[in-house]
DNA sequence: TAGATTGTTAATCGATTAACAATC
DNA sequence: TAGATTGTTAATCGATTAACAATC
């Protein structure tokens, strides 16, 4: 268990812990590696041996407890508390991440928008959170300690804004522009390109 | 050319092509491997062998024609016209993709938004695009001819929403709900979360 | 005990990378 | 021609899967 666990499986612990939620809600206690695979679209021996990094935690000739498998995965995956995260580039996706509440039921909190024009950004209204100009970053990061970032800006302004974000000593960017970002080795970068997402489909949906 | 190009390198195909379009914009008008795998993010011996699955287009101890590349590469991912889609669940999120401008920049327009509730929907407000009840969904896709579709309802639902999506002759499905969805082999599915994205990123982050 | 299902090993598969002969 | 860079082969790496002994 204390053994790096790799990116992939991280990944798909994710997966599992939501369907396990799922099986709470049924009210299951129980779950076997077949079922539960099934649940997450994977095959039983990746899900035993994903779940093998942690320890040892089924029962053989029974399966695994849904709610101390549950719980086990909260802890690995760090998401015991609420995560607060901030917000660069309050333009049309930007705004509309801040108010979106898939991240809120998960555990994270959008403490506050930052743009180049707070005034225009703020302009679009509904916000719960403050809208603040690029420049109160650095102190606000420090304050409130926050290391996560969500990045929204365009592709022309990406890396720019992404060294204020290191600069200012976040950790890890869910990156939303369509460029790569140049960051420090221990900052963490994901990418998503729903563009891109789009045009993936595109491409397979066509060879239908 | 004629065998299948593998989708890992057909995802990659869209990270180049956007390079391809900034250094376009950027006046150049040819580009080594090493030059463009490094604005990719990959290795140049990758980059080769992913072009490679299109034929030969590199001149060697030249690089690579950017502007014929780049029109290469719409033409193989089928994007020379606009790709019409639709959206179900024109919620939080759902609302927010209906105006974001990324889709529209880079080829796609959402023709419309369904709703169990679209009075509801439609309430929000600032929707360039029609929003109508999900049992017009059919009709308007047949008319339409539309093969993708955006789907952002709740987890709850998205099973049934999905089908109903299959049923109207819907080929490819982003999926933005937590689930994972049972489609007929014929239909593409590409899953974004995220909440998971944001999950993945706070496990590695603490790990600094 | 008999039946079921895990944890783990070993085999397979596919994707990445290094290296270099081909060639512009 | 000399220098550069491709296209491609072969080696490496990591991830997935099958299979089964361990064990509840």
């Amino acid at each position: 268990m204390r053994e790096e666990i790799p990116r992939k499986t991280v990944y798909r612990l994710s997966v599992y812990l939501r369907c396990l939620r799922r099986l709470s809600e049924l009210g299951e206690s129980a779950v076997s590696s077949d079922a539960l695979a099934k649940a997450a679209g994977v095959k039983p021996a990746q899900l035993r041996k994903d779940l093998a990094h942690l320890g040892a935690l089924g029962k053989r000739g029974f399966g695994y407890e849904v709610r101390a498998l549950e719980e086990k995965l909260v802890g690995i995956l760090g998401r015991t508390r609420l995560q607060p995260v901030i917000l660069a580039g309050v333009g049309n996706l930007g705004a509309a991440l801040m108010g979106y509440d898939g991240f809120a039921k998960e555990g994270f909190e959008i403490l506050a928008g930052f743009d180049i024009d707070a005034g225009r950004a703020k302009a679009r209204g509904g916000f719960k959170q403050p809208v603040l100009e690029m420049g109160e970053l650095p102190d606000f990061v420090r304050r409130a300690v926050v290391n996560m970032a969500v990045l929204c800006v365009p592709g022309k302004s990406a890396q720019e804004v992404a060294n204020q974000l290191v600069e200012a000593g976040i950790q890890a960017i869910l990156n939303f522009s369509p460029i790569l970002l140049q960051v420090p080795d221990e900052v963490m970068v994901n990418n998503v390109n729903l563009a891109i997402e789009l045009e993936n489909l595109s491409y397979f949906a066509k060879r239908l």
